[in-house]
DNA sequence: ATGAAAGCGCTAACAC
DNA sequence: GTGTTAGCGCTTTCAT
C-alpha cells in the first residue's frame, strides 16, 4: 500500500491545474499572505478538485517539522487507563490538537525503561512532548526534556526554571477537603495517599498535613493507596486493623475511596455516620458510589487542554507561561 | 527547534566514518544480508559512535512507508478510558508495536464525526488502522478501510469476507455463562446488555438467549446498560422498578455488572443469595468488587497482541488469518 | 507576487 | 558485495 498506488495528488499536480508553480501552491497551503487572491482561488479551487492533502513526510524532511507531539504515558497501563481522570485530561488534550495540524503519538513506557521511547523522541521524530504524570523513578523523562520541548501534567518531579507544567493548587484543595472533614466535628482524621514518588502525592499529603496542625490534631492513620481503586481498598484495610477507627478520612483520589469506602462498608462500618469521607478529583466515579462522594474537584478537561495548548504555543516560538496552577473546588455530597 | 539544530547525524556521516557508502549504511539499517562481515561490523561501530538514528520523515518519502499506525478510538473518551477491558487491548497492542519499527498515532473519533480522521488516514499517514471498538454508527469507518489495512476488535459491524477482525465467541460465552446460572437452580433471570449498535452487545444477548431458549427459559428482564458502570446501575434499576425481581441476572461486562450489584445492594438485595449475578470480561474490577464476580474470563491483553501481529503481518505481505475468534472461560467466584 | 532551483535524508534500482 | 544515481514531495531562498 504506497502513497502512489493510491493516487494521491501531489503539490505539482496541483500546480498544474491551477496554472500556477510549486512554489504558489506552498504558499497557500501555508497560509503566505503574499498571494494574489485569483491565485489563492485558482489553487484552492485545484486542492478540492485533486482532494490534494500534503504529504507528511515530505513536509517534515524539507522543513524539518514533524508535526507531531508525543504523548508520553509514564504508568503502568492498567492505572492510566483505569482512572477517568487520565481519561478527562486525555480528552482535553485531545480537543486542542484535533483543531491543530499536530498528531498524538502514543508512547507507553511499560517496562522498556524508556529506552526505545527515549530514542525515539530523540530521533527527531516528533516536534514536543507531553507528559501525562511523572514518578522519582522516571529518569528517561529528563533525556525527552533535553530533545524536545516538554509540557507536564503536574508539577514535574525534579522541577527546573524553564519547565513547564500545568498543576492544580494540590496542597491547598487537601487542605481544604481535610478542612471540611474538621469542619464537620471529625477528630479522628487518617488519610489515604497516592504514591510518595508523585508530587501530586506528596502535595496532597503536605495539605493534610497543613489543615491538621492548623487544627492542633494528629492524623490516626496514613497508607498508600497508589491511586488505585484496589489499592485504596488495601490501604483501608491496613488503617482498619491498626485497631484505632478513624471518624474520617481524607482519600487522595476518587478511584482509592470507592475501594476505601467499599472495605468500610463490608466491615459493618456506615458512611458518613461512623466515618466520613472526602475524595479527590471528583471524577465520574464521585457520583457512582453509594453514597455519592464529597470530593474536591479539579478541572481535569481543562488540564488537559491547558497542557496541549501550551506546548502549541512553544511550538508556535510564543512564550506561555511556564507554571499554571488550577484551583480545586470542595463539591459537597454525601460522603462527609 | 530542527532535526539539524540538534546536529543529528545522517546516513552520509555514518558512511563516512565507516568508509562505505551510503547504501551500504542503508542495507545494514534494514538487515539486508548482502553485506560483507567487516563493512556490517564498521557500520555499526559508526551508528553507535554518532548515535545514529534514522530520519523517518526521510525514509517515508523514500519509501513510501510511513511506518506508524493508527489506533482508532471511536468511542466517548470516558467509556474508552474508564474500561479496563480497553486498558487490556491497548497494553496488548502495545507490547507487540513496541518491538516493532512502527508507532501508534492515537485518533479518537470524539464530535467531529471522524472528518479529520478519515482525511489523515486517507492523506498516506499511516500504514495501517486498528480499530478497536465499532459502533453501527460510525460509518467513517468504511473509508478508512478502504485506504489502508485495518484489523478491527470485534467482529464489524458489516462484515466483509476481507476484513481482518480478532474476537471471542461472545454468543457462547454469554451461553455458558447463563448455563451457570441455570445451573445453579436460577429460573427467573434477566441480563443487562451492551449497547446493541455493537456486535458484541448483539452476540452476548444472542448467546443468553441461546441458553434460556435450551432450558425451555423465558427472560424476566432485558435493559441496555451501555457497557458503563452508571449504565449498568440504570438498567438494574430499570428492571427492579417492572416489579420482576430476578433471582439470577446475566450482565454483559464486570463494569456493568458493578454498577448493578451496587443497586442491588442497595436495595437491601444479597448477592448472591437473593440474586445471582455473572459478568463478563474477568478485568480488574471483577475482583474489587464484594462479593468477587463470577464472570466469564476473555483474553483482553491476547486480544491486543493478536490485532497487533495480524496487521503487522498484513504489513508485512503475509496473509494472516481474516477472523481469529478466541474463546471465553467461566471464572466462577461467589456472585453467582 | 511569482517561478526556478536547490536541497531535506533516505531508499532502491542499476551497474559494476 | 558495493557504489552511483535518481528520485520521494515538499519548503525555501533567490531572482525576477
Amino acid at each position: 500500500m504506497t502513497i502512489s498506488s493510491r493516487g494521491a495528488a501531489t503539490i505539482e499536480e496541483v500546480a498544474a491545474v491551477a496554472g500556477v508553480s510549486r512554489s504558489t501552491v506552498s504558499r497557500v497551503v501555508n497560509g503566505s499572505t503574499a498571494v494574489s487572491a485569483e491565485a489563492r482561488e485558482a489553487v484552492q479551487e485545484a486542492i478540492a478538485r485533486l482532494n490534494y492533502v500534503p504529504n507528511r513526510a515530505a513536509r517534515s524532511l524539507a522543513s524539518s517539522v514533524t508535526l507531531a507531539i508525543a504523548l508520553v504515558v509514564p504508568e503502568d497501563t492498567t492505572r492510566f487507563f483505569g482512572d477517568p481522570f487520565f481519561a478527562a485530561i486525555v480528552s482535553g488534550i485531545n480537543s486542542v490538537i484535533r483543531d491543530s495540524d499536530y498528531v498524538l503519538n502514543l508512547l507507553i513506557a511499560s517496562d522498556d525503561a524508556g529506552e526505545k521511547m527515549t530514542s525515539y523522541v530523540r530521533g527527531g521524530n516528533v516536534d514536543g512532548a507531553i507528559i501525562v504524570s511523572h514518578h522519582t523513578s522516571d529518569t528517561f523523562i529528563d533525556r525527552i526534556a533535553a530533545a524536545v520541548p516538554v509540557v507536564y501534567g503536574g508539577r514535574p518531579v525534579r522541577e527546573r526554571p524553564n519547565d513547564y507544567y500545568i498543576d492544580v493548587d494540590n496542597r491547598a484543595g487537601a487542605a481544604d477537603a481535610t478542612a471540611h472533614l474538621i469542619a464537620k466535628g471529625r477528630r479522628n482524621i487518617a488519610t489515604i495517599t497516592g504514591p510518595l514518588t508523585m508530587p501530586a502525592g506528596v502535595d496532597r499529603l503536605d495539605g493534610f498535613h497543613d489543615a491538621m496542625n492548623d487544627a492542633g490534631l494528629t492524623p490516626v492513620g496514613t497508607a498508600d493507596g497508589n491511586f488505585t481503586a484496589n489499592g485504596g481498598a488495601t490501604a483501608m484495610r491496613e488503617i482498619l486493623d491498626t485497631g484505632v477507627r478513624p471518624d474520617a478520612i481524607f482519600v487522595a483520589s476518587d478511584l482509592m475511596a470507592r475501594g476505601a469506602m467499599s472495605v468500610l462498608q463490608s466491615s459493618g462500618l456506615r458512611v458518613p455516620e461512623d466515618v466520613a469521607i472526602v475524595g479527590f478529583d471528583d471524577s465520574p466515579v464521585a457520583t457512582g458510589v453509594v453514597p455519592q462522594l464529597t470530593t474536591m474537584r479539579q478541572p481535569s478537561f481543562s488540564q488537559g487542554r491547558a497542557m496541549a495548548a501550551t506546548l502549541l504555543q512553544i511550538l508556535g516560538g510564543e512564550e506561555p507561561t511556564h507554571a499554571t496552577i488550577m484551583s480545586t473546588e470542595l463539591i459537597d455530597r454525601d460522603s462527609a
